[in-house]
DNA sequence: CGATATACTATGCCACGCGAGGTATATCGT
DNA sequence: ACGATATACCTCGCGTGGCATAGTATATCG
């Protein structure tokens, strides 16, 4: 269950729980939580190289008077998304190697 | 394609690839090629640690005046491939969520 | 009134992928 | 004859990155 195969995928996640719409920290860990836990140590690290790399945009908004930040998808941001569905035919090439029965025993 | 994604995948492609029959490192990362590139600086100390799980065991068999190390599959590690397919099915679930299109905009 | 939920941040450990470099034999091309 | 390439193993050390821990601060619920 702790499947480092899901580490993989942290970022893109991240950049596909804001893909309908501009979310924020703490609810785009409970918007995922169905597929993958992130604790929020690891999630905005993620958020701010993100950012860096220019995949999303942050806008702080005042919300019961503290700071929500809301992240937004760039349109780098989802071409990395579109990127991620090319490199999935790759992967499912790995998985069928692995899950291909050897040619004789077992 | 560096795809930190395959990293996921490393340990287990090293499992499938002695799967029909024990085989060596150099001829591992040869067998993989095709679906990932391993460098034998990440190979080694995989099959070190898998040895340490008790996912596989070693055997030495002398090649050329050189030691050859033969990788054999465990019953455990056999196990380990069938946890795989099935931990890859929520791995495709969020694929799926993924990709998924947003439900409005988009 | 303490616990829990909301919401973001910083620090530091440890696992791990991988580049670089080391050793040694065999083979192949020129 | 000799350098390059292939075979075959290994170690060291850097940088990335996931995550536990802990801190701050408000609102709500039992």
């Amino acid at each position: 269950m702790d499947t480092q195969l899901k580490r993989g995928l942290l970022d893109i996640c991240v950049l596909a729980a804001i893909k309908t719409e501009d979310s924020y920290g703490y609810k785009i860990i409970k918007d995922i939580k169905p597929y993958m836990t992130m604790s929020e140590s690891t999630l905005y690290p993620i958020l701010r190289r993100l950012e860096e790399a220019g995949h999303l945009t942050v806008r702080s908004v005042e919300h019961n008077g503290r700071l929500r930040k809301y992240y937004h998808l760039t349109d780098a941001g989802r071409q990395k998304l579109k990127d991620f569905a090319e490199e999935w035919k790759e992967i499912m090439e790995i998985y069928e190697y692995v899950i291909r029965e050897g040619n004789d025993n077992e």
